[in-house]
DNA sequence: CCAGACGTTGTT
DNA sequence: GTCTGG
DNA sequence: CCAGACGTTGTT
DNA sequence: GTCTGG
């Protein structure tokens, strides 16, 4: 699973990291926390203009979609796919052939179940301040005529040793993409076989995580703060998690 | 054959 | 639009 | 795909 | 054994 994530990038750094513009309008603000279930949109790197970066929004439509009922219903469930099958389900299927997309973050949150408490974790990259997680998008038009919607979904794979400890719960992390793959990635002629073999969870050596404190968790707070990333020991009684 | 599904896993 | 459970 | 059917028609 | 309704 993965649904929060920290885009604090500012343009420069992503036109620099993927070697890609930025569009002459758009309306983006770096966040330190984003949430699937917030339906954020957020800069992505597309197969269909690899130069360009675009806007995406959280929540997958599959392009058959009828209206916008549908739509809204669906998206709640398509904020994840699983890699095992996104050749196979038909609200994934279209996209992995053609519209595969990068997703650069900082790191990424989740939660470690210990009795009845939820501990929350961040968890970065060892080497890359930006790296890259392995997206789907997909574009659709609502009939009302409000124009293209675009979204798009984070693949996830089974956990690494690292975040089967973390994540223990379902055992699954985001597609961490190799920087040899990224460019592959988003290959219009990209052989689905070779698209399905960058699927894989990354080595654990090539991430670091550490606890973080309750701020995460507090949804009436300010998430987009530095503080919400500082190191955290979480007690209970005198264990020590 | 065709109606009905099509998706993942919360911190609700 | 395409697949599949019944 | 698979469980369930698989047949015809009196003059009774 | 093979077809077909669901």
């Amino acid at each position: 699973m993965c649904f929060s994530v920290n885009v604090n990038l500012v343009k420069e750094e992503i036109e620099e990291r993927y070697d890609v513009n930025f569009p002459d309008k758009y309306r983006y603000e770096p966040s330190y926390y984003y949430h699937a279930f917030g339906l954020p949109e957020i800069p992505t790197v597309c197969s269909d203009n690899p130069g360009t970066v675009r806007f995406l929004k959280w929540g997958l439509i599959p392009p058959w979609v009828k209206n916008s009922e549908d739509a809204d219903e669906i998206r709640f469930k398509t904020f994840n796919a699983r890699a095992e099958s996104v050749e196979t389900k038909l609200s994934f299927s279209s996209s992995f052939r053609t519209k595969r997309c990068l997703i650069p973050v900082r790191g990424f949150y989740e939660w470690q179940h210990i009795g009845n408490n939820k501990i929350p974790w961040y968890i970065y990259h060892a080497e890359d301040e930006i790296f890259t997680i392995a997206g789907l998008y997909s574009e659709w038009m609502p009939p009302d005529g409000s124009g293209m919607l675009s979204t798009f979904t984070i693949i996830t794979t089974e956990a690494n040793e690292l975040m089967a400890e973390v994540h223990n719960s379902k055992k699954r992390m985001p597609v961490i993409l190799g920087r040899n793959d990224e460019k592959k990635w988003i290959e219009k002629v990209l052989a689905p076989a070779d698209a399905m073999n960058m699927l894989k969870p990354c080595p654990s050596k090539n991430l670091k995580a550490y606890t973080i404190g309750p701020l995460v968790n507090n949804k009436t707070a300010n998430r987009n703060t530095p503080e919400v990333l500082k190191p955290y020991t979480w007690h209970s009684g005198n264990q020590l998690f």
